[in-house]
DNA sequence: GCCTTTCGATTACGCGTGTAAACATAATGA
DNA sequence: TCATTATGTTTACACGCGTAATCGAAAGGC
């Protein structure tokens, strides 16, 4: 089953750093998301039943880290919106923010260098 | 409130052609889906009150239009991915699907071109 | 003018989600 | 030792979604 998206917001924080207490993480994301103790508990017990989630004991609590990879995330995300909405082509994808003016200088330096280095490594 | 997959499937149809009936939407999508006449009527009942759809009068029976673009859609979703993941900015996205060797050779010519482009229209 | 067919509208129902309260349990402090 | 505190587990509840069955009304057919 898929990780939800408030569900994802705890990744995140285990992401950045990990594993660490449920306390911890009510710490970064509670005053933040406007949430309690509660819900970040559901949240963790609901991401060890779909097992993106694994804790080990330390002493009275648990320390939880991600078993699933953030770049595991990131690919089923990014690949399901691809497959529905651009016929799984990035090009198109890429043609759509450009037409929305959603490049920056920015982005557009680091496509021509990406575009760069491509060709460098296949001759 | 936001448009659901299922409803999306729904949009899609009256995206490719429109206005149309109910039983024409069912047509099209209900053997690909697996759906019936009732679930296609719900989903048009909902998108009606989320305004993504508009319907007008056929005689008996109503013709379904799309009120929400295509291109609105597109951009809701892709912005939200965009952001959530990328931090809302488009090269480190592409730089995924590189890294995950999801660029095709069209895809990288295409870009190439979008990029010559861009030069040409801003001197 | 009724009966059947055709549409749309309403209602239903199980499941996941967001958000927590309540409960259980073990450790700790007085 | 007994109440309190700290943690995790269970239960709750409203709401949206996927999927339909049922209801209601209008339009023809006879």
């Amino acid at each position: 089953m898929a990780v939800s998206e408030a569900e994802a917001i705890i990744m995140d924080v285990l992401w950045r750093a990990s594993p660490r207490s449920a306390e911890d993480i009510l710490a970064e994301v509670g005053p933040q998301q406007g949430w309690q103790e509660g819900t970040v508990k559901s949240l963790l017990n609901r991401l060890l039943k779909k097992k993106a989630v694994k804790a080990e004991r330390d002493g009275r609590r648990y320390l939880y880290a991600p078993r699933l990879t953030r770049e595991q995330y990131v690919s089923q995300e990014s690949k399901g919106l691809l497959d529905r909405l651009f016929g799984g082509r990035v090009a198109p994808l890429v043609a759509h923010f450009s037409e929305q003016r959603k490049l920056s200088k920015k982005d557009i330096a680091e496509l021509k260098k990406l575009l760069q280095e491509l060709d460098d490594e296949q001759p």
